[in-house]
DNA sequence: GTCCCTTGAACTTTCGAAACTTGGCCCGAT
DNA sequence: ATCGGGCCAAGTTTCGAAAGTTCAAGGGAC
């Protein structure tokens, strides 16, 4: 992606809207129109416009000529396409990064299992959701995970279906209540694999990780409006 | 990527860029300013940006805030890091294309094989590049033969390093005098074992294709000269 | 002679208004 | 009553100039 960290206008409004979006406070298939935006962040219309074309790229928002952007609207088949592409390309990039790992790299690995470990998962006012803290920490332990591949391109691959999974996480009314799953001890295992560089089992493991996560989505919004937003025509 | 066909301004630009880009009309390290661009095509600085921040998305050209846009430059370690995952994920996109390909699909991949195998590839003029002929055929059957693929993310994302290759094949200066190499033959294969709907041997002969190209690019120039053009101006 | 500060030019970025396109609504005709 | 065609409003796209930033060269001090 190559987008150097210089501080821009439209930089802000990108990552404003960004947060936005994966916060929950955008619906999946709103519309974003350009007058709103630019007073929402206090730029012009211009400099709104940059910053779509951007999210764009990543997936985040759609767009059709003459007829404005609107919020990614999330599908079930949307959904299977997107955990397909993660169970090949993540589990073949952290295959990769176990491989290729070095010594930082397991240091990193072990301090951000540390945190994600120590982080409340659920909150008290909120039980459905988990918490803002347990999420950040666990997209930071899967990307220290990742973080050993030395190919930039699979790797920002990856990360980028990663942050498209987190938008169907966040929409998802409530998620891993069931009784069967472990999350804990499944990263656990994950990170006792990395760390032995037992590359194959760390690939299943995160497959299966995956896999089961995408599952649950399905089951528990079978028919869902949040979910089936999708029908614009 | 879901880029409706509508007719702007910006998409103008976009593809011929994209044209100039591929067709080696602009350098790769080459700096594209804004004034020249709104000139060469006849639009406006505005109008430009757009469509590089698009290619940028592509990742055609680079960006760095407040210095500009280049198109993407060549180099060894990236040749090495987009053969590698070509060679992981084109391979996947055409296991699944075999496995869910239809009859539709089976014709067009006929089709297009007819069209490259009749294809001149040599020209009397200059006998150090393919045709524009041929080139276009063998893109052509390459995506014919992906084109099975069911999940949209994946099959937009082989195309796209496929894309990056192509940049890779026009800058080499002589490719595939190499007696060795059955270029035919290797497609012919391809296309008999995705006919037969053996998955497992068009990946593999797909991977072979692949690093058996990359290798030979490197081999051709050894020296970052040709590959890293870094021409400031 | 070397280094740092000042100065200048070129370029990128931002902005707001004008022009154009789209989709819906109303009206008349069949 | 239904269908077709033409108007209206909303919104997107485009443009050119002003403002801000970077890079490089020239001049002065040590």
């Amino acid at each position: 992606m190559t987008k150097s960290g210089g501080s821009t206008r439209t930089t802000l409004v990108y990552q404003a809207l960004r947060d936005d979006i994966l916060g929950g406070r955008l619906i999946p298939g709103e519309r974003l129109k350009f007058p709103e935006l630019a007073e929402r962040y206090g730029v012009s219309v211009g400099a709104a416009r940059e910053a779509l074309t951007k999210l764009t790229a990543e997936g985040l928002v759609t767009a059709k000529a003459h007829r404005g952007y609107t919020v990614r609207s999330l599908s079930h088949r949307d959904l299977a396409e997107l955990t397909q592409a993660r169970v090949e390309i993540e589990s073949l990039v952290l295959w990769l990064s176990v491989v290729e790992g070095d010594m930082r790299w397991e240091a990193d690995a072990v301090a951000a299992h540390h945190v994600l470990e120590r982080a409340r998962f659920r909150d008290t006012d909120e039980p459905n959701h988990p918490t803002d803290e347990w999420s950040m920490a666990h997209v930071a332990f899967h990307h220290a995970l990742l973080a050993g591949c030395r190919n930039g391109r699979l790797l920002s691959m990856a990360l980028a279906l990663r942050q498209e999974a987190e938008l169907y996480l966040h929409w998802s009314v409530s998620l891993g209540d069931e009784p069967h799953r472990d999350i804990a001890g499944e990263h656990l295992a994950l990170l006792e694999a990395a760390l032995s560089h037992d590359a194959d089992r760390a690939k299943d493991l995160l497959r299966d990780h995956i896999a089961h996560t995408a599952q649950l989505l399905i089951s528990c919004a079978p028919d869902e409006p949040n979910l089936a937003v999708t029908d614009g025509e």
